[in-house]
RNA sequence: GGCUCCGUAGCUUAACUGUAUAGAGUAUCUGACUACGGAUCAGAAGGUUGCAGGUUAGAAUCCUGCCGGAGUCACCA
């Protein structure tokens, strides 16, 4: 039993007790002390004070004295206004430190066969351009939240839908046919995903140049949009395509091929991911043949050209298309099919879909649109919706060319932690090999932890220049910290300490020890929560806040010359601990931790 | 225009289901290196939490109305 729950039990009697009242221990609040108050924990009585007919002050006294004799651990308390701080005695928290040391999993259940499952859908690209930071966001989001539910006990299914079919991957594939020449990633040698990627542009430039010159005939711009030659041939694509036109199929294949290949290398510089793969090429028409049943159910309706439709007025929206006239399929329609083939094929407890927050609109639609399609789990599906990450000089276009490409960015990342490290020669005598895995890991570490620090929901400006901080609230100072404990227990051992208990205990414990133990035995909390608000940021910060208050810590003493040997294990027991939480909350976050740096 | 989300020190941001003097980092200024790893630490300064009301013993947090920003309301995905 935590220490909460115990104190809320206690409290509870003592309330009903002094003023012979029922209640519930959902009144009993607590926070942690703030720290310039004495006390570990807080107890808000106001709740109490009507019940008690007194003043919150005597209140806190009554509920205080009763409290201390009824609880051993309890070695003070005092009373400010409403608040009765409260103190624990040292004994338990040395209990604490040496429980949560030896428990392998501390914060962490484990799966079995009884676990329910959640699939977590992310990532999700379009097969016509690389990937860019914005998808970075999205990966790093996803691959967590992945991580924290596994955590809270979860089986946990990671999935990625590509979206390797319409009209996006036709420009490319056309634009490579006419202006193409032949060219593969081999002989531009660049990764596929970038010369798909340029394609892309190039019809885009083309189109836009047909169009201006429509407009100069004197077509309006709707029109020339429509009518221009390029978009009616990928349009023509697209439905040879879509009747399987043995020639397009091939060339779609050969150009898809190339961009998974260079997604590969992109997802697992990032250090993300997936269980199972599904195309949308595979999963749109499935979605034809649920929307076909609705028509026939009368949950959806056919205009007079064909198209289908939806009409959710009455839930408040507007009516959405789910089938064009042509009969080829919209956005909509393949997600309806890809949720049909995931849940037969998964027990699906829980549905999430990291995607960004321009799109929760179609969330909202999609969750009614399977709900009356009798999809029981349609209704509680969950969109983990983010905010869209904007560079200082405003938003990304691509276009305007003021996109941060994935691939770029991270090798940057990566190069600057190497420079600065050769620079401080934080690197020498270590191996190139070893060397090259630890600016790795802290030039990763610290475009992960910058992202995933913010609260998702958030829109956050992301500056590239000042990204790569290695001070404050970033991942390098956290490994770099865990790099220090490393240090200091590799000489421990050095002089054969043994630290892995605590017996005798002829020491005094400053507050900023009970304080730091206190830290700990929050983690598994933190981590529950985190994963009932779906939020890395907070892990990131608890983690933050550990490294700080041990590194204020660590200034004030030197473990190694502590002459008090009691003491001396104490505080290399306690930093070991440490160091094996923050590795523990960094995985949690996808980011390795370094034993040096 | 309708709906959704956001607005906190110069900048980047925290505050769990309301609760004590709204925490950090960064930039600025001052101080600490015979250093178990200084990529550190201590201190100063910096706030009408967009504005105005309301609910409450108590509001950055909940409600209402404004102001500002973003997104969406597509036969794009």
């Amino acid at each position: 039993m935590n220490l909460e729950t115990e104190l809320k039990i206690a409290i509870v009697d003592i309330v009903e007790y002094l003023y012979q009242t029922q209640i519930t221990q959902d009144i009993v609040q607590f926070q942690k002390t703030k720290k310039e108050f004495e006390g570990d924990i807080t107890l808000v009585v106001f709740p109490f004070v009507k019940i008690s007919k007194r003043s919150p002050e005597q209140t806190c006294q009554e509920i205080g004295e009763n409290l201390k004799d009824k609880i051993e651990f309890i070695s003070d308390f005092n009373v400010i206004k409403g608040f009765l701080n409260i103190s624990i005695s040292t004994d338990f928290w040395l209990q604490q430190l040496n429980v949560i040391s030896k428990d392998k999993n501390f914060g962490e259940k484990v799966a079995d066969e009884n676990s329910d499952l959640m699939m977590i859908e992310y990532s999700s690209p379009n097969t016509n351009k690389p990937l860019h930071l914005g998808h970075i966001r999205n990966n790093l989001l996803g691959f967590s939240i992945a991580e924290i539910q596994k955590a809270n006990g979860w089986k946990v299914v990671k999935t990625n839908i590509v979206n390797d079919r319409g009209i996006h991957i036709c420009k490319s594939m056309l634009a490579w046919q006419l202006f193409g020449n032949g060219e593969t990633p081999e002989t531009r040698k660049i990764k596929g995903d970038h010369l798909v990627g340029e394609y892309y542009v190039a019809f885009d430039k083309a189109y836009k140049a047909e169009i201006k010159s429509l407009m100069e005939g004197g077509m309006s711009e709707e029109e020339a949009k429509k009518e221009a030659p390029l978009i009616k041939q990928a349009q023509e694509m697209l439905l040879k395509w879509e009747q399987g036109d043995a020639e397009i199929r091939q060339l779609w294949q050969t150009m898809n091929g190339w961009v998974y290949k260079g997604f590969d290398e992109t997802y697992k510089e990032l250090g993300v991911d997936f269980d199972k793969i599904y195309y949308e090429s595979e999963t749109y028409t499935e979605g034809k043949s649920k929307v076909e049943e609705g028509v026939e159910k009368n949950i959806f309706y056919k205009r007079e050209d064909d198209s289908v439709w939806a009409d959710l007025t009455s839930d408040g929206l507007d009516e959405k298309l789910l089938l064009r006239a042509d009969g080829t399929s919209v956005y909509m329609t393949q997600d309806i099919g890809t949720a049909k083939l995931r849940y037969d094929e998964y027990p699906i407890k829980k549905m999430v879909y990291v995607v960004g927050n321009e799109q929760n609109y179609h969330f909202q639609v999609l969750s009614i649109l399977l709900d009356k399609l009798g999809f029981e789990w349609g209704k509680d599906l969950v969109h983990f919706s983010y905010g869209m990450v904007e560079l200082p000089e405003g938003k990304m276009k691509s276009r305007e060319g003021t996109v941060v490409d994935a691939d770029a960015l991270v090798a940057e990342m990566i190069a600057t932690a190497k420079n600065t490290s050769e620079e401080l020669g934080k690197l020498d005598g270590i191996s190139e090999k070893e060397a090259n895995e630890i600016v790795r890991m802290v030039g990763l570490g610290a475009l992960k932890y910058f992202i995933l620090k913010v609260d998702p929901r958030k829109n956050m400006t992301f500056n590239p220049k000042e990204s790569i901080d290695f001070n404050g609230n970033t991942g390098p100072f956290i490994q770099y910290t865990h790099a220090r404990i490393c240090s200091v227990l590799r000489k421990a051992d050095e002089q054969k300490i043994d630290y892995s208990n605590l017996n005798n205990l002829q020491f005094e414990v400053s507050e900023k020890e009970k304080y730091l133990i206190q830290l700990l035995t929050e983690y598994p909390n933190i981590v529950q929560q985190a994963g009932l608000e779906f939020s890395p940021a907070l892990i990131a910060n608890y983690i933050y806040e550990l490294v700080k208050e041990y590194n204020q810590f660590y200034h004030d003493f030197y473990i190694l010359r502590e002459e008090n040997e009691d003491l001396k294990t104490f505080r290399l027991l306690l930093s070991e601990t440490i160091a094996t939480v923050i590795k523990k909350g960094m995985k949690l976050l996808g980011i390795g931790v370094p034993d040096r740096m």
